[in-house]
DNA sequence: ATCATTGTTCGAATAGTTTCGAATTCCAAA
DNA sequence: TTTGGAATTCGAAACTATTCGAACAATGAT
């Protein structure tokens, strides 16, 4: 017997789903590395700007295949979207992180 | 940049994509549950014998698909299975948990 | 106004997942 | 040793994901 409601475990595997591809997890996990540690709740999406030819470019993906895989992220939750000038600004959404790690902690094993 | 080597990162997908699926997902979070917390290192699999055909009804799948569920969360690395008569015994695997546990605290946000 | 840059959407090809029922294997008990 | 319960494997159907290139949209610079 669990203590997550099945709504709680929906939203969990959406999320292990989302990171669930290698090259979605890289990007996201580049996304968090832009952040200086423990400071995501206050980080803009300004100071992590990110271009997405550039991750094109790193992960050898045609740009319509990383703007798929950023929206698949998005969807998920686990980042915001937003545009500034030519550029579309991205930032981690600490509330999904937040469950991530409620999630990993209820898995207990310390 | 990130801290993680591709080979990590490989890993944690492979977990993520056992967890993506919300039955699969269920299932592995009862078999978590079934032990007592804090003692996943030292619980046998003897202790937290289940019936695959219990699963099968709670979780209202065939037989067979609950066994291919339990097999994609063993390839994960996420369980061990072994024989003991008629039933198979399922033992969650410390370091996989721990694999999760790193990660999560890796991606910070406290 | 046109252009170059950046990212999105669309349609299509290919590959992988989920699920089932039927056939099969494995073991213990009769 | 045959039977019966438990789990796996197989083949098939329906669905979903990954990736690309081409066409499109949005923006700032010329």
């Amino acid at each position: 017997m669990s203590n997550f409601k099945n709504t709680d475990l929906d939203q969990i595997s959406q999320i292990f789903k989302a990171l669930s591809n290698p090259k979605r997890l890289e990007i996201f996990v580049n996304f968090v590395s832009c952040v200086p540690p423990g400071t995501v709740e206050t980080t803009t999406a300004e100071q992590m700007a990110v271009c997405q030819r550039e991750i094109s470019a790193e992960q050898d993906l045609a740009p319509s295949t990383v703007s798929h895989h950023i929206k698949e992220l998005r969807i998920a939750g686990l980042i915001h979207q937003e545009r500034k000038g030519k550029e579309i600004l991205i930032s981690v959404n600490p509330a999904a992180l937040e469950t991530l790690n409620r999630f990993t902690r209820h898995m207990g094993c310390k």
